[in-house]
Parts: C-alpha cells; structure tokens; sequence
DNA sequence: TTTATACTTTACGTTTACGTAAACTTCCTC
DNA sequence: GAGGAAGTTTACGTAAACGTAAAGTATAAA
C-alpha cells in the first residue's frame, strides 16, 4: 500500500527534484505540509499537488499560475456568483491556450518530422559516398517498422 | 504582396513584442537582421524564425533551447556522419518531450472540463435557491449546442 | 556518548528574459 | 533649422525559480 504521509526526501526522491525546490513550493504557498515537531510532514492530497506542480512545468507555467489554478479549484465548492462567473472566465481562457499549445505541438511535431528526414537523407548520402551503391535498397528501410 | 524586409516595429507591431524584446533575441543570436546604417533591416526568415521563437516560447522552451532547434535544423545540411547522429538524438528527445506534453494537455484539459461542470452545477445551485425551481430545466440546458 | 543522517532556517548568489532610463543619431516635416 | 518620430547603444534594474553555503536541531545507530 502507498503510504499516505511523506518526508520532503521521500517527495524529492519520487519526483527528482531538490527539497529546496519542494521548500520554495511550500513558501509561495503552493503546499501545505503540515509538522511534527519542526519537521514537514507531507500529505497525499500534497503528493498530488506537487506531481501537478511540475506537469504545469512541463507545460511552461509559471508557479504563480499552478497556484492560481489551485486556488479556483478550491473555490469551485464555495464560491459565489460573482467568484464563479470569474473562475469560468479564467477556465476559458486555460482551455483556449490549451488549444494553442495543441496547435503550436502539432506544427512543431511536423517540423521535427521534416528534420528527421532530412537528416536520414544526409546520411544516407553520406554512406552511399562512402560504400558504393551496393547498400543502395537500405536507403528504403528507413520507414520500415 | 507581403514585403521581404522588415523594420524592427513591423515586427513588434505584427507579433505584439516589445522591440527590447528583438533586440534582445539578435543579441542571443537568434535573428540575424542585417543593416543599413545602424539601422536593422530583417528578413523573411528572420520573421519566420521570431515566429518560432514566439511559440518555442509558448511552449515552455527556453530561448537557448529554441536557439539548439534552429542549429540542428541549419546544420542537418551540412553535418558530419557524427553531427547527424547528435542531431537525431536531439530530435528524438525532443518528440518525446512533445509526446509528455500532449499526455499533459489531455490530463489538464480533462480536469478543467471537471473544474467547468463543478463551475456551472455551482452556479445552477445558486439560481436555484434564488429564484425557486421555476427555472429547474435550464440546469439541463448547459450541454446542449 | 559520539557520530552520522536527515531535517531545519536564514540569507546571499545566479540565470533567464527582458524592463527602463539616459544619451545619442537619422530622417522627415513644418 | 527646430522639432518629432523612429531608430540606436550602453547599462543598470527586476521578477522568477531556484542553487548554495552556513549554522543549528533532532533522532537513530554504533
């Protein structure tokens, strides 16, 4: 069974960053350990925030952002109106440069395609200078799966 | 005709940047512009290549990152046997890396859609407490097209 | 009891990606 | 020829996200 409180290594080990960076994340207020004696005791709920911290990394966002997130995902229980109305704004506008993101991976996926093959030509080139034409039919292999 | 070179706020101007921000970006030698005077004068493909960096840097990229891309791609002409293979190395690494993306885009937009349902039945809850159920069916119009 | 290991706070240092101000030059227009 | 707009260089400033000592505490093992 996975255990459901952690120590700051044990974090730190799982998702390979430094306790620093987890100590950081604690200090601008994106987890909530709490303590025994001055020893920071991790949750599940913070093991959670922590794997979404760095997907958000991964996706180019600032701390200040995850944290945002966080924070309209917390009030979407208590929320009035005129917080509601607000935290769908800002739901739309994640959602639409989402589909940015979508786009700007798409075009950059076949660009790296493209450079692939370019680059599988160069060195077919190269090794047909350098070996004759008899390894000529390898040259086709290359999309062979 | 779209023109085959541009001033440094016809690009500020087209791609919403600062000129600071271009400056900034030859200065890491990313764009090339040649001059006239002193003044910069940039081409075709420097445009192309600010709007590749614009969306490297949508992409969570850094700009010497962005910078390593556009090395590949200009040496994938002239490489090496041994430069071609580092260049198919990087090129995996980074397909990868857009693979890990995609697979975080999907989690988050699933969980934002979660956060747009939680939103709307909160909200529906609210109308309803205020106005009576004499509105009740309009909590089922929210997935209609 | 000493020693090792893991944890802590405090605080200054570093990199990236610009912002911003100062002090010019060019060119156009009035 | 006096502005005004757009360009330039130089250089210091800044926010974000940690890195990196320094110095102390707590606990378990030898």
């Amino acid at each position: 069974m996975s255990p459901s409180t952690y120590s700051i290594s044990d974090l730190a080990g799982e998702f390979d960053v430094t306790t620093r960076s987890i100590r950081f994340y604690e200090d601008q207020k994106l987890l909530f350990p709490t303590r025994r004696g001055q020893t920071r005791i991790f949750s599940g709920p913070d093991r959670v925030r922590l794997k979404l911290i760095l997907r958000g990394k991964r996706l180019g966002f600032s701390l200040a952002e995850t944290r945002e997130l966080f924070e309209l995902w917390d009030e979407s229980t208590t929320g009035s109106m005129k917080q509601l109305e607000l935290l769908m704004t800002k739901i739309q506008e994640k959602k639409l440069a989402l589909e940015q993101q979508l786009n700007d991976i798409a075009m950059l996926q076949l660009e790296l395609d493209s450079a692939e093959n370019r680059c599988l030509d160069a060195m077919n080139e190269l090794n047909e200078e350098q070996t004759g034409l008899e390894q000529h039919d390898l040259a086709l292999t290359r999309n062979a799966k």
